[in-house]
RNA sequence: GCGCCCAUAGCUCAGUUGGAUAGAGCAGCAGCCUUCUAAGCUGCGGGUCGCAGGUUCGAUUCCUGCUGGGCGCGCCA
């Protein structure tokens, strides 16, 4: 049960009563200022102005209209004409006793059930282990893949593997090069433009050792399609350990050359030519994007017969589309922002509707220590992979640290901040919460006292109380609201809120060895919090400590 | 030059879709443990919400224009 839901029909009633006519669901707000109730309307104000009426003196009409209703202790105007609604006691004492009844589903929603959604993040080039840079994807990615899962949504979590195209190229003729020196051939040139990573040495050393057969003696076209392939696996295993230990599990790992198997990339030419939005110049294929509304046209195959990425990018969204789902996400960082018009108006103008296919665009991440900024490792001098971040300061707060500020802002990763274990730590502030809960429910089971589902709740009236159950009852459609605006931070600062209210509330109010029956509503309260703290913090995949 | 994003306390950031006296954390200062985890709690100081207009009962929030910063604008992905 929700407070608005509860007095919006009152509230109704009372409108039709004074002969408004709503064009819209009432807006309720929780006003922050105490002594302003604990629901506040505007909607006075909002239907005076069409009546002609002033705002404070249409809304005492409306109050008049509502009289008065059961479990509301107080009705009162304020302001430029808000109404403000302060319930009972007992209202409060229904919600705990609903969320209690719910079990391990509190904060869980059905708003998506029966919808299918497809997330697809990371999608990092197999060209290298992921850089702790890449750690902000895979977060974000990752909690609002969560996010619709716990709305209901049937959710596929992809991964579009680019295992085709010019890097891929670059990293075969990378390791082949390593593999040519291990072999004798001292001077074979390294790419130019070549990966300079320890491990292109690592790959090769592997090749050398272990297939030694299928490089030396063998065609040089093999060999270096050979090296690709050790290489792709390689940097496959890699970025799939390090997603690992973040928890981080897709259920499809789309290949890009599948699209060229499958004969998808022939065929968006194919349509894309059919339809006039293809033309030759220069010895390369071009798409005429200025026709889409886009600023200018692109080459989507180069002169040497490659397809530039754009081409591949369109028939997969395309084949996403074609699978079905409701709605298509994508997580990317800013750096891709330029290909994402272009991709959307080439599937626009193959026929589909990409009013459901959401971007997200998180930017770019700056690692910091101690004031200064961290661009290598210190270890190796060479770039910052998310593995020693993992390593530094641990997978909980990768994770947390990573969503807790809004993606359309640049983040700033305080790595000294991140290594603290104490009070400074925001993570920490929120998983000792659970823990002391936990701990709690540990010394009353010593006791033999269990959490009683039928405790008498009237008892809870503290401040503090009323205040951190308020919070709960708000999970829910805090919740739907993260999911339906792609903002997983809202989870994190909703979730210090709730630490912040029981640690208050902790403070306050002695559990364990108060009055009988005070202490079986509050062990209630207390299990309460710790199934929304615990269904938060898997939400946005970080541990649910019992003890710290 | 063009496109997207950002600008709020000394620092890092929130701000419930336009509401009432703009909030946290960190840093600084001062307090609270013989009782459920002090990784907690309480108090103090700290603001021209980048600047200028506009929209309206009301703007940190929406619109326009500036200024400053980030990311892009490739026959790389």
């Amino acid at each position: 049960m929700m407070m608005q839901k509860y007095i919006a029909p009152y509230l109704d009633a009372a409108l039709a009563r004074v002969g408004v006519e709503l064009s819209g669901e009432v807006a309720f707000g929780v006003p922050r200022q105490e002594g302003h109730g604990h629901l506040s309307t505007n909607v006075a104000m909002m239907y005076a102005k069409g009546l002609g009426k002033q705002p404070r003196v249409f809304a005492q009409e409306l109050v008049d209209a509502l009289g008065t209703v059961p479990m509301v202790s107080a009705i009162e105007i304020a302001g430029p004409g808000f109404i403000n609604i302060t319930f009972d006691n007992s209202v409060y004492h229904a919600m705990l006793r609903d969320m209690d009844a719910m079990g391990d589903s509190i904060g869980r929603s059905t708003v998506g059930s029966g919808k299918s959604v497809n997330v697809e993040y990371v999608s990092a080039n197999p060209t290298g282990p992921l850089h702790a840079g890449h750690g902000r994807n895979c977060a974000v990615g990752d909690t609002i893949a969560n996010l619709f899962a716990w709305n209901g949504y049937a959710v596929t979590r992809e991964y579009y593997f680019n295992n085709a195209g010019n890097q891929m190229s670059k990293l075969a003729e990378s390791i082949y090069a390593r593999v040519q020196h291990r072999l004798g051939a001292s001077d074979y040139p390294f790419p130019e433009d070549g990966y300079h990573g320890e491990y292109i040495h690592e790959i090769a050393d592997n090749i050398v050792a272990q297939h030694r057969s299928n490089v030396e003696g063998a065609a040089e076209d093999e060999a270096r399609a050979f090296c690709k392939k050790q290489g792709e696996l390689w940097c496959f295993g890699s970025i799939k350990r390090t997603l690992s230990a973040l928890n981080i599990h897709h259920d499809e790992y789309f290949n890009e050359d599948s699209l060229y198997h499958d004969g998808k990339v022939t065929a968006t030419i194919a349509d894309l030519r059919e339809r006039g939005l293809v033309y030759e110049q220069d010895g390369a294929t071009w798409f005429a994007l200025t026709q889409l509304g886009q600023q200018q046209d692109k080459v989507i195959v180069k002169s040497t017969g490659e397809p530039t990425y754009r081409l591949p990018d369109i028939a997969y969204h395309r084949d996403k589309l074609q699978r079905g789902f409701d709605i298509v996400v994508d997580i990317f960082g800013a750096d891709h922002i330029a290909t994402i018009a272009d991709v959307l108006a080439g599937v626009r103008a193959l026929g589909y509707d990409t009013d459901n296919v959401k971007t997200v665009i998180h930017q770019m991440v700056t690692f910091v220590e101690n004031g200064e900024i961290v661009k290598f490792s210190k270890r190796s001098g060479k770039s910052f992979t998310l593995d020693e971040l993992i390593d530094e300061v641990g997978a909980d707060v990768v994770r947390f640290f990573f969503v807790m500020r809004a993606v359309g802002t640049h983040l700033e990763f305080d790595l000294g901040l991140a290594k603290e274990e104490g009070d400074k730590n925001p993570v920490f502030y929120l998983q000792y919460a659970h823990a002391r809960i936990c701990s709690i429910l540990r010394k009353a089971a010593e006791r033999d006292l269990r959490v009683s589902h039928d405790a008498d709740l009237s008892v809870l009236t503290h401040p503090r109380e009323i205040e951190l159950i308020g919070l709960i009852s708000r999970m829910q459609s805090s919740i739907e609201r993260a999911c339906e605006n792609l903002e997983p931070h809202t989870v994190a600062e909703y979730l210090r809120d709730v630490a912040a209210a029981y640690h208050n509330f902790y403070h306050d109010c002695r559990i364990l060895g108060s009055e009988p029956h005070l202490e079986a509503a509050r062990l209630v309260l207390a299990d309460v919090t710790r199934r929304a703290m615990r269904n938060g913090l898997l939400l946005l995949g970080v541990g649910t400590p019992e003890s710290m």
